[in-house]
DNA sequence: GCGTATGTTTAGGTATGCCGAAATACTCCT
DNA sequence: AGGAGTATTTCGGCATACCTAAACATACGC
C-alpha cells in the first residue's frame, strides 16, 4: 500500500499546509499543481491517495483540506524544513535566499532523530529565516500576528515580521536594501491604484527610501507598530 | 535520458567502488546485488545503464569495474558520505554506529555547494568516525597502511586505523569495550585455526583484555606498531 | 434558462527501478 | 569431453509518479 514517507506525498501536504497558514481558503487541485509545479491531472491522481491514506479530504470538484493526521504531517514537513533553513543560515554560511531549495529536498531524506538533535543544537527556535514560526515536534504553532505590509496606512511604522520565500530575487534585493527580519519600516506613501510602496527602511537618521512594487508589497508582513508622531504622510 | 543524479545510480556506482577500496578484486553482479540488498535480476538492468551512462565497464558474465568517470562519482559519492557521518557526530551528537544510514540517505539530497560548506566548518577532515579516509573534492583519496588486525602476529602492538562500518552492532560492541580510532591493541594470542583473537586494549597498566571472534577481527583495520620488547607471546 | 469559459477528472501512456521465474552461460569436477 | 551446479541474464510484471488529450462538471454572463 501507499505510504507516508513518499517524498511526493509528503510535499503535497506540506503544500496544502502552506496555503493555509498565512490565508484562509483551503487550497483547490490547479493552484495546488501551481504550486507543485506539475499537471492537474497529476493532482487528481495524488490526491485520491491521500485521500484513501487519510491524509487529506476531497469532494469532486471541490477545494483540498487536511484531515487531522494530514495537518499532523503538514505541521511535522514545515518543522523539518524551517530547521533546515535555519541550520543553514545559522552554521553553514548560507544566505536566506539560497536557503529554500535545498531544504525542500532535505526536509525527506532526514530522520526524526536527526531533526530533534538538530533542534538541540540550534537551541530549539521559534522562527526561520523568513520569519516563519517553527512547530514543536507536537505540531503547536504559533503564528506571529503580522498584517501584510500594504494594509498599513501612510505614516505607520512596522517592523518587519516575515517574508515570503517563494521567489528568492525577492529576498536578494531586499537583503540588499538593508531589509531583513525586523528591519523597522515607515511607510511613507503610495503611488496611483496603491502600485507602488514608498517606506523608508531604518529609524535612524541616514534611512534609505524605497519604491516597492507588488510583488515585494505582497512579500512582507509586519507587526504595526502604529503612527509615529511627526512622521504622518498625507495619504494620497 | 538517464541521468547522473538518480540515488540509484549513485548507490550502485559508490557501492562498486567501496568494493575495491580495501580489497583488490571487482565486484560481480551477485556480489553487487547482496551489497545493495537487490535482486540479481535489477542489477544485471541498472549496470546496463550505468555502462551506458558512461559510467562502468561490463562484459557478459564478467565482473563490473568503473570507468574514470565512474570513479569519479565514487568519489564524490564517498566524499559525501563521510563528511556526513563526521558531521553527524561531531556536531549532532551521534554515536559511530548510528550515523552510516543517515548518512546513506542524505548523501543523494544535498547539493555540491553544501558538501563544502559542511567540509569548511568541519576543518576539511580528512577521515571519517571510522577512520575512512575522505576524498578531496577533486577527488584525490589517501588511503591509510592499515592492514587487517588477524594479519599481525602475536605480541605486536598495533593502534586501530579503520573500522569497517558495516555492521552497527560491531561498532557498537568496540565502543563499549573502548576500543575506537586510535587506541592502542596488543595482540596476545588467539586460539585454534586462527578463530579467536585475543587483544589487550589500550597500553596503560590496567588494560582489559578482549576475545575476538571472525566478525570483530574483519572488521578491524590496524596500523603496525611492531613487537614490544617484554610482551611477546609465543604463538600456538 | 442556456451556452460558454474555466476548472477538474478520466483515459491512455511513459520512465524509473524494482521483483520472481525461466532460460542461458560459465566453471569445475570427473 | 560431459554434466552438475552456480552465476547471470532475459522476460513479463508491478508500483510510483508523472504526462497529454479528451471528456465532463460547474459557474457565470446574458
Ligand atoms: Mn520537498
Ligand atoms: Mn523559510
Ligand atoms: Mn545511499
Ligand atoms: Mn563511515
Amino acid at each position: 500500500m501507499h505510504s507516508i514517507d513518499s517524498s511526493s506525498v509528503q510535499d503535497y501536504v506540506k503544500t496544502i499546509y502552506g496555503f493555509t497558514e498565512w490565508q484562509e481558503t483551503p487550497i483547490t487541485a490547479s493552484q495546488l499543481a501551481v504550486r507543485l509545479a506539475v499537471a492537474n491531472s497529476s493532482v487528481t491522481g495524488m490526491v485520491a491517495k491521500l485521500v484513501e491514506l487519510g491524509l487529506a479530504r476531497h469532494e469532486k470538484y471541490g477545494p483540498i483540506t487536511l484531515t487531522p493526521a494530514g495537518l499532523a504531517l503538514g505541521l511535522a514537513m514545515v518543522r523539518r524544513h524551517r530547521l533546515i533553513e535555519t541550520f543553514l543560515v545559522d552554521h553553514l554560511g548560507y544566505s536566506w535566499d539560497e536557503v529554500h531549495d535545498e531544504a525542500e529536498l532535505l526536509e525527506h531524506s532526514v530522520s526524526d532523530t536527526f531533526i530533534e538533535r538538530l533542534d538541540r543544537k540550534l537551541g530549539h527556535p521559534v522562527r526561520d529565516p523568513h520569519g516563519d514560526p517553527i512547530p514543536t515536534p507536537n505540531g503547536l504553532i504559533s503564528r506571529p500576528d503580522a498584517v501584510r505590509l500594504d494594509s498599513l496606512d501612510d505614516g505607520h511604522r512596522a517592523r518587519v515580521a516575515r517574508i515570503s520565500d517563494d521567489n528568492p530575487a525577492v529576498l536578494k534585493f531586499l537583503a540588499g536594501h538593508a531589509v531583513g527580519l525586523d528591519t523597522p519600516l515607515l511607510v511613507s506613501g503610495r503611488g496611483p491604484f496603491g502600485a507602488l510602496l514608498t517606506v523608508a527602511v531604518g529609524d535612524g537618521p541616514g534611512s534609505a527610501t524605497l519604491q516597492l512594487g507588488g510583488e515585494l508589497v505582497a512579500a512582507l508582513w509586519v507587526e504595526s507598530l502604529g503612527t509615529h508622531e511627526g512622521c504622518t504622510v498625507a495619504t494620497v
